[in-house]
Formats: structure tokens, sequence, C-alpha cells
DNA sequence: TGTACATCAGTGAACGCGCGTTCACTGATGTAC
DNA sequence: TGTACATCAGTGAACGCGCGTTCACTGATGTAC
């Protein structure tokens, strides 16, 4: 019997299933580290016997990756509604908004974040060509907004990297083409560094390493993103 | 029967074999992650039997501790080592020298690396009197010629951190004394800005996530770790 | 110099637990004719 | 409308493997008298 959308009510049983077993998975997660998530004991959790769980997830690599896919399309769907909730015109505004949104996905989804961002699963390889688009969505938010920012005269990088190393200059070109970016080099590289600044600081706040240094993490990581911003020429809205 | 040190031969041989268990217990990290080490295959693969460990190291835990002292320790060796290889007076050679050691010792050892800045090992407590002071040399270093370069008057901390968020600069200073480092409240806070933006680009080489999209990772940090060190005043001795 | 003793590294067996995966199967359901 | 069939979620048993930790013990060694 099909219902709309064509999918049969088994497979919409089969997707539920799917899901409940990924929200389990989870939770173990939370629990006990990204090494930790087991087909036995989820199939425990659920009532049900270890094979059950062979219908729903062939290899125990194919749930591992079902919850990489789900972590890198959480925290890209988390940045792109940072973005559309502001102004379309305020870009400073739309790339706070952005990088706040990566920060606070981290925090309120540290395993997720650990699964995507943190130590390998050992013995699991991902499968790249699924894996890669989804990853790239955070960063696509910030190309798109300083492509946008640029156009209007609303960034300037910064002097100094007008000149990038040979190797990296190009490197660049290369890479702006093939992901369909449209930005001069220099804009493709300041959004590198800018991702590596507020990573760092999220990957030592998760990991509590910072707090003890500089007591408010909060705080350092607002004051870092606007200097960020500050640096590329793009300031609040008059 | 007592040798040189006050130690006698059984105790000598009693830390060769800790030794050897932690040189395996790497081996094994390094092939399949951190969470990997196990008493009983480290015990198959020196051909002994597993309860024998426990005259080694009483518990797991203990094994885990000691692997995480002498990563700290490694660092932290590595990083005074590249400092006492400048001359006293070049700062900015010292400072250059430091940073690059950072991402040299986390790409030559980075399991170890993942040990102490990656995933937490699930179940595992790190007794923080211990592990602590170990952790904070290599940024014992960084304040350290901060603290003489500012001596020289060769530092100037960017204008924008003169004035830092509240919470800030109001724990700063008791951080300073506490740890003994002599600096101003910009230069502390400079510092853990070098610190998250070299850790950032580490953690995201290591894991390969920044390759595809800067092409040379190694060129990358060499160009940001020279704009962090202008970026602070500190430049190449004339 | 010889003997009694203490020390302690290492063994082997056991406890109680975990895991991923395969296999033949049951039993319910929906489908085709 | 009734029957034969295909589908497939789920079971239970098994395979072969892993783990940390405890326990009573053996056997060698060095020490004290």
């Amino acid at each position: 019997m099909k219902l709309k959308g064509g999918r049969t009510r088994d497979e919409i049983q089969h997707e539920n299933l799917r899901n409940q077993i990924k929200a389990i998975a989870r939770k173990q997660m939370a629990e006990d580290g990204t090494t930790s998530i087991g087909l036995r004991s989820i199939a425990r959790e659920m009532s049900m016997t270890a094979p059950a769980i062979y219908h729903y997830f062939p290899k125990l690599d194919d749930l591992i990756t079902a919850l990489i896919l789900d972590a890198f399309n959480g925290l890209g769907e988390a940045v792109e509604a940072a973005d559309a909730s502001q102004l379309p015109d305020d870009y400073y505004a739309r790339l706070i908004a952005v990088l706040r949104a990566y920060r606070e996905w981290a925090l309120t989804n540290p395993t997720d974040f650990q699964l995507i961002y943190g130590n390998p699963i050992p013995g699991y390889k991902a499968p790249g060509e699924i894996t890669i688009p989804a990853a790239s969505r955070p960063f696509n938010v910030v190309m798109r907004i300083l492509r946008e920012a640029l156009q209007k005269g609303q960034v300037t990088p910064p002097s100094e990297y007008q000149h990038l190393p040979s190797t990296i200059s190009a490197y660049l070109p290369e890479m702006i083409a093939q992901q369909g970016y449209d930005v001069p080099a220099s804009i493709a590289y300041i959004g590198v560094v800018g991702w590596t600044r507020i990573h760092g600081i999220v990957m030592l706040e998760l990991f509590n390493h910072i707090q003890p240094v500089i007591g408010s993490t909060g705080e350092f990581y607002e004051f870092e993103i606007r200097h960020l911003c500050k640096s590329m020429g793009l300031n609040p809205k008059a």
C-alpha cells in the first residue's frame, strides 16, 4: 500500500527504527565516548536481539557513517539557520551569528562534534564521497557571506594576505573553482584562517583545557570573533 | 645491593619493564587509537601473563596516567628545547621555534597528541594535581619569552587587547599571579590567543580536515605564525 | 660459610563480562491471481 | 473471496574472540644472622 511520497508504511516504519537506533547510539556515545557504539548494546536497549539490527544497518560501519552524516548535517543546518536568521545585507551580523553557531553547536552536541572533528574511530574508514559534501556545508556558508559582502565592498582582506605563500596561491584558485566559491584567493584564505581560529578555541574549550587559563571562554570567544571580523574590514552596520 | 643514585638493581629493572610496557601501549595506540590500550594485549605482546602487569601498574588507569604524563612532558621538552636552541635575545626566533615545535611534535606523535588534547578516554579520570603541572610547560615557555621580550621593549600587545572583556580582565591577574608569569594581562591574553590559533591549525591538520582546502598545511602554518608574531609587534632581528 | 627468612616477579585458573557476525528458523503481513 | 506465495522483521543459538581483575601459588633472589 502506497502512501504520500511514494513510500509504503513499511518503509516509514523501517526509517523510524533506523532513527531510533541512531538515537540510542548517540546516547551511548554521550555516555562512553565515540568508540563505545555497539550493535549488541543498542539491541539490548531496544529490547531486541543483536542480529535484528542487521536489517537496518548491515555493518557497524554503516551506522557510524550515518551518525557522522547526521552530525555534519546538523552542524551545517545550525550554521545555515544562524545565517538565515539575520538581515541578508547585514554581513557582519550574519558572519558573527554563523561563528557563534559553530561554537554553540559544538558545546551542545559535544559527542557529535568529537565524532566529526575528534579522534578517528579505530578501524572505521569514512566513505569520503558521501561525507565530504556534508562536511563542507558550514564553510560554504562562510564563503557565501564573504562573497556577498565583498561584492558590496564591505570586506577588505588584510593587506598581508594579498601575497600568499606560493604553493597556497597556486592551489587556492583550483579549489575555489572546484567548489564554485567565486571569490578571490585572499578571501578564501581568510575564510580558512577564520575556521582554524574558531576551531582551536572550541576544541580547547570542549576538553576544558582553556578555562583555567582565560576564565570565561564565552567572553573570550565573543571578543575574538569580533576582532576576526574587524581584521577583515567587516564592521557592524552603522 | 645499592647502586649509584641509591637505587637497587631491582628498582632499575622494575623501571625498565614499566618503560617497556608504556612503549607497547604507545605502539598499540598508534595502531588502534587511544581507547585500545589493554593490559591483556600488552601482556601478550611481552610474552607475559596479564596479571604480571599488575606488579608494574596496579590499575589500567595508572598506565594511562603515566602515558599522559609522558606525553605532556614530551611536548614540554620539545618546546623547551626549541626555545633553548635559539639565541636568548632573539625573541622572534625563539617564539617561532617554539610554535613550530608544537606542530612538529603533534605531527610526529599524533597519538600522544590525541591522548592529551583529543577525545577523553571513556571511564578514565585524570588526576589533575599530577597532570596539570606537566600540561602547563609549553605555555610557561611562551610566557617566559613574551615576558623577556616585553622587558626589552620588543613586544607591543595589539591595541585592541588593551581593553579586555570585564570577566577576563578580572580573572587574568589572579591566574598570572598564581602561575608566577609576571606579565601584564594583555600579554597573557595574547599568549592564550596564540595558543588557540596554532592549536586549531594543528588539530584540523592532524585529522586531515584542512589539507583539501588550503593545499599546503606546512606553508599555511609558517605564514600564520609569522603574522601572529607580527601582530604582537615581535619582529625578526635586524 | 651456611642457613632461615622475606621479598616479589610471574603463573595459571577462574570470574563475569563484553563484542560483531553468521545461520537456519519462525511468523506475521501484504500481494497476485 | 479465497488461496498460494513472497517478503522481511525478528529470534535463538553458535562461533570465536576480546577484556580487567582477583586469587592462591611457585620459584628465584638477595639479606640477616
